[in-house]
DNA sequence: GACCAGGCACATC
DNA sequence: GATGTGCATGGT
């Protein structure tokens, strides 16, 4: 792919679209929890299971390290797999608690994102989008996070073959825009709301926007 | 009723 | 290494 194509997609994009505001959610913690929430779940029913761990008030650290298995797996129910999802927050909390415990994310700031990212890939039920979402949204950390969105979007337009690896995928965005977390944050948000809006596994986007004409070059 | 949604682990070949 | 399958709810 040509290198600068993927920063004038993202451009165009963001002119199309606007920005984003992501990731939604309250504290770092919540946006933690929301990531392993929306594995292939839709995030309407991810807020309901937030809203109801909110309200049980468990969304805190120590409170969700401590949580029984069968009141959490109730709990997280609207967010479907509960019974999967239960098990992988738990297993997350074991490494949060070890990691950060309840003090604050500032401690974490030596530690390279290579070695957090690492660590989080070791956690049963953390893949490498779940973990990427932890880093860039939930941590700050400069990374892009791929999804099944990002990943449709770009072979349905030809600029990736369809089997092409999660880490492959990672490295042309990583090497195609500015090296910049707000960049990574925005664009991948914006990935996720053109594939919403019509790039759906079955019918193919013929009104896909990413072929309508360039617009101006867009500060983010 | 069918399809889809901001994945991942595990079994099998 | 590649492929298939189970996990589950709620909205359209």
């Amino acid at each position: 792919m040509q290198r600068n194509l993927l920063n004038e997609i993202c451009r165009h994009l963001h002119s199309a679209f606007g920005p984003q505001h992501w990731w939604p959610g309250e504290t770092p913690f919540e946006i933690m929890v929301g990531a392993i929430l929306t594995q292939n779940t839709n995030w309407a029913n991810v807020e309901q299971a937030i809203a109801r761990l909110k309200a049980a008030r468990l969304l805190r650290p120590r409170k969700l390290a401590g949580c029984p298995e069968r009141l959490l797996a109730r709990l997280i129910r609207p967010a479907g797999y509960f019974n999967v999802k239960t098990r992988r927050l738990l297993a997350f909390m074991q490494w949060h608690t070890n990691r950060i415990g309840t003090g604050p994310l500032q401690a974490l700031r030596k530690v390279p994102t290579r070695t957090l990212r690492k660590e989080l890939l070791a956690v049963h039920g953390i893949g490498p989008e779940t973990a990427d979402s932890i880093l860039l949204y939930g941590l700050g950390r400069r990374v892009f996070v791929v999804d099944a969105y990002t990943r449709r979007i770009l072979s349905r337009h030809g600029l990736i073959a369809p089997n092409t690896s999660y880490d492959d995928v990672q490295q042309l965005f990583h090497q195609g825009l500015p090296k910049s977390t707000r960049l990574y944050n925005e664009y991948h948000a914006l990935f996720v709301r053109l594939g919403k809006s019509i790039c759906r596994p079955k019918p193919i986007c013929d009104r896909c926007p990413l072929f309508a004409p360039l617009g101006p070059p867009v500060t983010v």
